[in-house]
DNA sequence: TTCAATGCAAAGCTTTTGCATAAAG
DNA sequence: CTTTATGCAAAAGCTTTGCATTGAA
């Protein structure tokens, strides 16, 4: 039926904690800052809190290759970064960069595709590793 | 040290499903296609071949959330243009669109990174999804 | 009292690893 | 004969599910 939703301490300090991580998150993550905090809340009720938090649109829910998912909060003032990743050491790069709006403006008018920042990752090497190739 | 590559039968009947693969397949694929040619392969081998293949840069491997990878071979006629994925129905679009250029060479001086293109796939929704998810 | 939420343990999946065996060079 | 490749079974991760219990309304 209509499906009344309760009101949980669980459900609240999950949902406090994942609003205060301006990055995005892990369940992993999020377990570890409830230890931190003393709070004891089960991993279950944590999977479950962030799925539904992302099926009604408040957080945004990511995957990489042999990663744990991610989660982020959708604040008003979210500004969506994206992510290059070293293909030689693995290294996840964080950038917010007006380029790539550029881009995606351009493939959502011209090639009707509409771009998920939060998803997509550009591949290639690291300053670090194309250092280290030239020696 | 150097690691010199044996030949073996269970390589090339791999590397040639995914070859006439047009789009991309999984590892369950490639096991039905194994099973319908008679062929009795491993598992485990067509994992640590599709492995081998995408760091070789002659495969092109995808994850989404909740989905077993995706593998797709990179053919000649790939090397020109890019991709994007749709995340609620899996296509794969080729474009060929000098716009992804002009963000590469951005990133490489502003951002310190090469980007691959080859190996980049951007994730988002496409039209014919966008448009049902409106009904 | 009713029904949603929780949490443990167990199950489910995909993918990786250990190890003995087979095959290539 | 030496080294790589294979394949089974088992392990490893991450995530979901079953079910009895707790707690919100």
């Amino acid at each position: 039926m209509a499906h009344t939703e309760y009101k949980t301490k669980q459900r609240s300090v999950i949902e406090n904690i994942i609003k205060n991580e301006n990055e995005h998150i892990t369940v992993d993550g999020v377990m570890l800052k409830l230890k931190e905090n003393g709070d004891n809340i089960g991993r279950t009720t944590v999977y479950r809190t962030l799925e539904k938090l992302s099926s009604e649109g408040k957080v945004r829910k990511y995957v990489n290759a042999g990663e744990s998912a991610c989660y982020q909060y959708i604040s008003d003032n979210c500004q969506e970064h994206f992510h290059l990743k070293c293909s030689n050491c693995g290294k996840l790069i964080h950038i917010e960069c007006k380029h790539i709006d550029e881009l995606a403006s351009h493939i959502e008018k011209e090639h009707n595709f509409t771009v998920n920042k939060l998803k997509t990752v550009l591949y290639g090497i690291c300053e670090d590793c194309a250092k280290n190739e030239k020696n």
